[in-house]
DNA sequence: CGGAATCCCATACGATACTG
DNA sequence: CAGTATCGTATGGGATTCCG
């Protein structure tokens, strides 16, 4: 937990902090979540001011975190990927919307 | 929301992203909730790696976004000032416990 | 006690261009 | 199509010192 000192907390580890929290991480998550298997065109235009790069680096973070597959079919440059929320990455998701549904509303 | 492009997204604002999404918000907005009221010391020793100015921009940037007021009784410097959650950060407290209590356990 | 001031570094992010 | 390469800026955030 990020809170390891005086008061006890039930906050989150910081590491977990530092995925989601990052820039666009939440939005890949609900965009997943929302719409299932998305290839990496459509979410960087459901993005607007997301550079590839940008794009690229989060999606491997949620990789590494395990809350996304990448799905390529064939291992050839261009050719079609597949990106899907993880077990654990739908059980964030659902975990994650009341707290996006109320965010927009307020 | 962030997602303004092709796609559909229940996804919330960037603004808030970038509150909520700071490195120690969380923490503090569930140390509040968990405790109530609270005082700059406590919650700077419940955080055992945060700057005293990274503290102050997190809990000014908590209070711009209205979801923590600051009091202080008498406006000496050095007097005791306390931080409680405005009813609209207990709301987000609310809809944020669940996804912290999730991601302690995975 | 509750900060403010300063320094400094790491990194996040955007823009743009290029590629298999 | 799905990235990678490069560059530059902005900001985040830790450490430290000082102050009323």
């Amino acid at each position: 937990m990020c809170c390891d000192g005086e008061l006890e907390c039930p906050c989150p580890p910081v590491g977990l902090i530092d995925v989601v929290g990052k820039k666009w991480a939440m939005c890949v998550v609900t965009l997943l979540g929302y719409h299932g298997t998305l290839r990496f065109g459509p979410i960087q235009r459901s993005l607007p001011r997301v550079s590839p790069a940008t794009l690229t680096a989060t999606l491997r973070a949620l990789e590494k975190a395990k809350l996304v597959v990448r799905t390529a079919k064939e291992p050839v440059r261009g050719a079609p990927v597949s990106y899907d929320l993880t077990a654990r990455g739908k059980a964030l998701y659902g975990n994650l919307l009341p707290l996006a549904e109320w965010l927009r509303s307020a």
